[in-house]
RNA sequence: GGUUGUGUAGCUCAAUUGGAUAGAGCAUCUGACUACGAAUCAGAAGGUUUAAGGUUCGACUCCUUACACGACCA
């Protein structure tokens, strides 16, 4: 990984000091530990504590105390056993640290319990600063060109572009939380030999039908007669195959494929009735995407269409042949040669001059980054296309780019059905539209036996099944980290209990709940500087709060929208452990109360905020 | 055949990048709504982390080999 070499990183974020613009606190907190420890170290003794040992992680649950140290490294160094040095230190720390009310020592792990004070300390440099403040991320690139969605025209979304879409949008919105610019581009796949197979069906069977006359959304009337396309070209195969062709070249001389190439060959020469197809039905699909791209709330900066950057591509494809990196075969076409960079021999261009997938994503980088000007540019493509990927880059350093080394595919695994494989070509995929239909009915009937929101105005009652739909499944979908395959049951999948986006929506809609109480009973805000002693499940809140942070920096770092889904999981989840612990609103102490209501209310911030990054809404009352 | 990814509880996923007794949710069982929303909380049970070696204070994590599944490249 390349991140942090490029040249637009600020300062700060190299050094990894936080200043005031950034969210810091909890480093503080970890920073005042470790000085003090190293403090301790150096008066018990005489020496320091290697860098690599000082981190802290959090206690785990099971123990008393709220960060670690483990001690096992330190044995060779100082001279003692683990618990020996545990113990010297903890006793240190509690007599001379004001910030440790005390410790425990398990083994070669000596637990830090932090005083009250601190906690408090730090919910006050929490609550200075807005939650949407940007993150400090060392390493982070600063300028980012994220590419994803990247549809086909041919035929509708379907399950693996959600997946694509939510991980996209998420890791765009991720870096955007660190201060980065972010660019969303979306890379129109709008012509080929599969555009020109429902072309061609269309031109046979469609009968002039159109989305309107139809009924049919646009996405969907072409997948239509994509579909159709292969079920005649396949039956026009199966005769071959039994007047005794042999399979492959049935495959290729089946009527209907020399048919669609020709189409292809008449659209790259400006056949005036193919573009004019072309056109009216790529509208329509794209009319068909605008309402799904709307509809599951991902958006794009700018779109780029391969169209339109093909020809740039054959223009690199010169260019490399000119420098001498690219080679001319007997037969005309053009190839790279791969094989020092541990790949293979690569074809550029085809001997009748087309281009290939590979020219076009050649001249869409160059183009992006005339555009933008990136340190790094993300492509969001499933694993089936590492390898592509790497003779991407390895072939844009071969043409000596300054952009090669910044490319990065975040590659992600399939999405399986019960079934099998999803296949677009025998009809067993499920279709974006209608998954979200599904869900959206299902969170209907969810909210509707629960009974909780009498009396909504229908339009806000609609929104919020929605929202609730589309909660489930883009947090089911981005908990899962990217590059693992993933299993989809229709039935059982999507649950709004336990570990789901409804559960931190739900967690949200309490807290808009205690919100709306405290104001009709006028038991609003109020200053808590008297308060000296915190509930447990109060500094673990508060801890929790202060892991925010820690966590969008890490999601960013690994363009991993599962990092904020397992924080925004715990946030919600000790915050119910609070609530079911202590009153707030029944709290009679004055003082106890406010602080109660401000990290409640800062707690619902911050939900909402993390959610975001998901691309995912938090509602007020469900 | 070559390259590469994955393999953790019945199921779906985690594990702070080498740290404690491998954690959650679903499903199963038990308990909690006259303090603020039970889509919640508290608890029980469920594991030889595919297998065998190795590295070390310490391995789901790193190394070697094998097996299974997937993807890509001929």
């Amino acid at each position: 990984m390349r991140w942090g070499e490029g040249s637009g990183v600020s300062a700060d974020a190299v050094t990894g000091v936080c200043r005031p613009p950034y969210l810091c606190p909890v480093q503080t907190l970890e920073n005042d530990l470790k000085n003090a420890l190293q403090t301790a170290a150096q008066a018990v003794f005489g020496q320091d504590i290697p860098a690599s040992a000082l981190a802290l992680q959090p206690t785990r649950k099971e123990f008393a105390g709220s960060f670690t140290l483990v001690t096992f490294p330190l044995t060779k160094a100082f001279g003692k056993g683990p618990e020996q040095i545990g113990q010297a230190l903890g006793e240190w720390l509690k007599t001379n640290e004001p910030r440790v009310r005390g410790f425990n020592v398990v083994k070669g792990f000596l637990n830090l319990e932090v005083a009250d004070a601190e906690w408090l300390k730090l919910l006050h440099a929490l609550l200075a600063q807005p939650a949407t403040a940007p993150v400090n991320a060392p390493g982070v690139p600063r300028r980012v060109v994220v590419e994803y969605s990247s549809p086909n025209t041919n035929k509708p979304l379907h399950l693996g572009h959600l997946r694509n879409n939510f991980l996209g949008y998420s890791v765009a919105e991720i870096l955007k939380a660190t201060g980065a610019t972010v660019t969303k581009a979306n890379l129109v796949n709008d012509r080929g030999i599969h555009i020109c197979k429902s072309m061609l069906a269309y031109q046979r069977f469609g009968q002039g039908e159109t989305p309107a006359s139809a009924g049919i959304k646009g996405d969907h009337l072409t997948g239509k007669y994509y579909v159709l396309f292969e079920r005649h070209y396949r039956e026009e195969v199966r005769q071959l195959e039994a007047e005794g062709v042999a399979p492959d070249v049935a495959k290729r001389k089946a009527p209907l494929m020399l048919e669609a190439q020709q189409m292809l060959q008449q659209w790259e020469a400006h056949d005036e009735a193919v573009v004019g197809l072309w056109k009216q039905m790529n509208g329509w699909v794209y009319e068909g995407f605008d309402q799904t791209y709307k509809n599951i709330g991902v958006d794009f900066d700018k779109f780029y269409y391969e169209s339109g950057t093909y020809l740039l591509g054959k223009e690199r494809v010169e260019e490399g042949l000119q420098k001498g990196v690219f080679f001319r075969k007997d037969d005309g076409s053009v190839w790279v040669d791969l094989q020092a960079e541990g790949l293979d021999e690569k074809l550029l261009l085809r001997a009748d001059g087309t281009s290939v997938y590979i020219t076009q994503d050649l001249g869409t980088a160059e183009l992006k980054y005339q555009d933008f000007g990136y340190d790094s540019s993300i492509y969001v493509i499933a694993d089936e296309q590492n390898y592509h990927m790497q003779v991407l880059q390895a072939t844009l350093a071969k043409l000596g780019k300054p952009y090669a080394a910044a490319i990065h595919h975040l590659s992600y695994g399939m999405v399986d059905l019960p079934s099998g494989k999803m296949k677009s070509r025998e009809g067993t995929v499920v279709d974006a539209d209608e998954l979200v239909r599904d869900m959206v009915a299902t969170a209907k009937a969810t909210t509707l036996e629960m009974g909780k929101i009498d009396g909504m105005p229908e339009a806000e009652a609609d929104e919020l099944f929605h929202t609730l739909a589309m909660g489930a499944l883009k947090y089911f979908l981005l908990k899962v980290e990217p590059k693992k395959r993933m299993l989809f049951n229709p039935e059982e999948s999507i649950n709004f209990q336990g570990h789901t986006g409804p559960f931190i929506q739900y967690t949200n809609a309490r807290i808009a709940a205690l919100g709306r109480k405290s104001q009709e009973q006028n038991l609003t805000g109020g200053d808590f500087g008297s308060v000296t002693e915190l509930h447990e499940t109060e500094a673990e809140l508060i801890q929790h709060l202060a892991a925010y942070p820690a966590a969008v920096a890490e999601a960013a770092r690994q363009l991993a929208p599962s990092i904020i889904s397992q924080y925004a999981y715990d946030l919600a989840k000790a915050f119910n452990r609070f609530y079911a612990e202590v009153p707030v609103l029944a709290e009679d102490n004055v003082a106890k109360r406010a602080l109660r209501l401000a990290l409640t209310a800062r707690v619902g911030e911050q939900l909402r905020v993390s959610m975001g990054l998901l691309g995912i809404r938090v509602p007020e009352r469900m």
